[in-house]
DNA sequence: CAATCAATCTTGACACTGTCAAAATGCTGG
DNA sequence: CCAGCATTTTGACAGTGTCAAGATTGATTG
C-alpha cells in the first residue's frame, strides 16, 4: 500500500496516480543533475519508489522514454519561439532574438538539447514518430524563417535551405562546444553568438 | 600455448607480440564499423583472441583507451593540415582547403571525430594528459592562423579568438548535424560548407 | 645452466545495466 | 461479490566495466 492513500494528492487515484509523467518528470530532473549517460532505468524506478520494469508499461525502451524527453524539448522551444515571435520588434532584433535565444535554451538545457540534437537518438535511427515529426516541423519552421528574413532583405543568400543549415549548424556547433565542455565558460555564449551576428546580415547600404 | 608460435609473424614475439597497438588497431576497427557507443572492451579482447581483462595492462581504462584513440585522431589531423600547408597556392585558396579538409576529415572519420570533440571524453573531464596537451595544441594553431589570415585582409573581423570560434563552430556544427544523422546526405557536406565560405572573407574591394 | 624475477596474461568475482516472461496486485463494471 | 482488465512486481538472463588474485612466460643473474 501507498502512503497516499485517500485524498492527499489529487492527481494520486488510480495505482500510482499518473506514473508516466511522474517517471519524465524524475527523469528530466536526474539528467539535469547528473547527465543522460548515468541515467538508469533502475536508479530511476528507485527514486519513484516503483518496481525496476514498471516503466515498461508506458514507454516501450529506455530510448523510447529519451525520444519522450526530446519531444518534450522541442514543445518547449517551440513555445518560446511562439512567445518571442509575439513581441513588438524589429526584423533586425527579432533575428539577433532568435539566435541568443537559441544559445540561451541549449545552454539551459544542455542534456535535453543533446536529446533533441544529438547523436544518442538520431545516429541510431531509433526515433519515435512523435519526436521526427515535431522535429521536423521545427527545422521547416526555421528555414521558413530564414527565407522570409533573406526576402526582405535582412539576412545573406539566397537559398533560405542552405543559409538555414548553414545558421543553424553556426548556432548548433558553438552551442555544442559550450556544452560537451571544449568551450569552458557557458557565460561567453551570448556573447559569441553575438559577434557572429554581423556575418549573417546584409550590409547597410 | 599460442598457435602464432616459431617465426610466422614477424612482430609477434613476446606474450602477443605488440598488444597495444594491436587492442588500439581493432578498436578503431570496430567504431568505425559500429560506433562507439557499440564497442566494448570485452568484445574487443574477444577479437584480438585475448582475455577480458588483458587491456588493462595498456590502458587504466576504457576511456583511457578513447582518449588513446582520439590523440591519434589529432596526430591524423595534424599531419593532414601540414600537408595541406605546404601545398602552393594563394591564401585565400589555403583558407578554402582548411575548411573542406576539416569537413571531410570529419566525415570521413566521424567516430574519431566524436572522440576528438565529443561529450563523450570532454564532458565527463576525464582527458588524459596527453589528449589534453595535443588538442590544446590543435586549438592553438587553428588561432594563430585564423589571426594571420585576418592580419592580411582575408578573413573578417579582428578578434582572432572570437573569430576562430565562430568559425570552428560553424564548421563543428555541421559536421555534428551530419555526423550525428540529423542531416543525412554526407556528400553534400563539402558543399555546405563552401557555400558559407564567403560569410567569413571579408569583401574584395 | 638453473633459479629467481618481473612483465604479461587469465580466471574468478562483483555490482550494475536493459529487458523479457510470468506472476501478483488492485480497480471497475456487471 | 466476482470476473476481467489495467497496472505493477518478481524472477531471470545476458551483457557490461573493473578489481583482486593467480598463472604463465621471457629475461636476468648467480
Amino acid at each position: 500500500m501507498k502512503a497516499s492513500s485517500s485524498t492527499s494528492k489529487p492527481s494520486a487515484k488510480y495505482h500510482h496516480g499518473n506514473l508516466r509523467q511522474t517517471l519524465l518528470a524524475a527523469a528530466k530532473q536526474m539528467i539535469a543533475a547528473d547527465g543522460i549517460e548515468s541515467l538508469s532505468l533502475r536508479k530511476l524506478a528507485d527514486k519513484v519508489s516503483v518496481s525496476r520494469t514498471a516503466a515498461y508499461h508506458y514507454f516501450d525502451d529506455k530510448n523510447d522514454l529519451l525520444c519522450a524527453i526530446a519531444s518534450d524539448g522541442f514543445r518547449q522551444w517551440q513555445q518560446l519561439l511562439k512567445q518571442s515571435e509575439q513581441q513588438n520588434q524589429t526584423e533586425r532584433q527579432k533575428f539577433e532574438k532568435y539566435l541568443v535565444n537559441y544559445m540561451v535554451f541549449a545552454t539551459h538545457h544542455p542534456e535535453e538539447y543533446e536529446l533533441m540534437f544529438g547523436r544518442c537518438i538520431w545516429k541510431q535511427a531509433k526515433c519515435t514518430e512523435e519526436l521526427q515529426t515535431i522535429a521536423h516541423g521545427t527545422f521547416q519552421h526555421q528555414v521558413d524563417m530564414m527565407a522570409y528574413w533573406q526576402s526582405i532583405g535582412l539576412v545573406v543568400g539566397n537559398n533560405p535551405l542552405r543559409t538555414a543549415q548553414i545558421i543553424w549548424g553556426t548556432l548548433h556547433g558553438i552551442a555544442k562546444l559550450f556544452i560537451d565542455g571544449v568551450y569552458v565558460d557557458d557565460t561567453r555564449a551570448e556573447e559569441i553568438v553575438k559577434s557572429a551576428l554581423p556575418m549573417f546580415l546584409v550590409p547597410k547600404d
